[in-house]
DNA sequence: TGCCAGGTCTATA
DNA sequence: TATAGACATGGC
């Protein structure tokens, strides 16, 4: 396992945003460490003569960014992605796991699934009808993809792949540095005065690419880093004001 | 009971 | 180009 915390506390500044870039990522990083995304599902068969398969989760791998290893755990990445659009990650996990215990969570497997199979293993996390034919085309544009990486463009071709789902499948499906931006992401720039509620997807991801070395390492963790961040400073009924990230960039 | 969660698409102006 | 409405479950 390659064990790498990617510190940008060194390096030369280039632009008025730079260093608050970096040092936004640098407390971020000393705060909570490496996050080892994007969380994978693992199931576990219990013994006896009649097996039956738990859903577990293997969850997250600090500091290791050999993932994907498989077709197989690309494939999950992918769906996982297209499946946590507006919709809680446990939520996601659960949908995840009750297509691994009917073998399904595969291009195959989704696409030899009946409709309402699928939308039933789904169901958990929402939206369960738009999904459901989503993932099918997923399913077989993953089987076309034939092992070759993906360009952007072709991503958002897709239907219901827009920029953060894409950006999430080319960064951690693909390890393409590919910037995500969340509905956190936002949040927190915004909160920061980084930018504003009206601030195009495109104008946030830049800000981010054209601050920072391009690193799929380094992306992988910003990105977890503030969804972590945000999970603690930047639910919609807490004050925003709470966060520490405030003093440090308006030092 | 109502709000919220790791968005995207379509119709309309 | 911008914006509103639709899509849906489950936790708190």
């Amino acid at each position: 396992m390659r064990k790498i915390i990617h510190d940008l506390s060194s390096g030369t500044s280039q632009t008025v945003n730079e260093p608050v870039i970096r040092t936004i990522y640098n407390f971020l990083l000393n705060s909570y460490g490496s996050q080892g995304w994007w969380p994978l599902i693992e199931l576990h068969e219990s013994g006896g003569t009649n097996p039956t398969k738990t859903g577990s989760v293997q969850g997250y791998h600090p500091g290791d960014y050999t993932y994907p290893h498989t077709d197989s755990q690309q494939f999950e990445i992918i769906c996982g992605a297209m499946l946590t659009q507006n919709t809680s990650w446990q939520q996601v996990e659960r949908a995840l796991i009750n297509l691994k215990k009917i073998d399904s969570l595969s291009p195959g497997g989704i696409l030899d699934l009946g409709p309402e199979t699928l939308r039933e293993a789904i169901r958990p996390a929402g939206y369960y009808n738009q999904k459901a034919v989503r993932l099918k085309t997923l399913a077989e544009w993953f089987l076309e993809l034939k092992s070759r990486t993906p360009e952007r463009e072709e991503l958002l071709s897709l239907k219901g792949v827009g920029p953060e789902t894409a950006d999430s499948i080319l960064l951690y499906a693909f390890k393409q540095p590919s910037f995500v931006v969340d509905a956190y992401t936002r949040r927190i720039i915004s909160n920061l005065g980084l930018a504003d509620e009206k601030t195009k997807y495109s104008e946030i991801k830049a800000l981010f690419e054209e601050n920072l070395p391009e690193d799929m390492i380094v992306y992988q963790e910003y990105h977890a880093l503030l969804v972590e961040h945000a999970k603690r400073y930047y639910q919609k009924k807490i004050n925003y004001s709470r966060c520490p990230l405030l003093k440090i960039v308006l030092a």
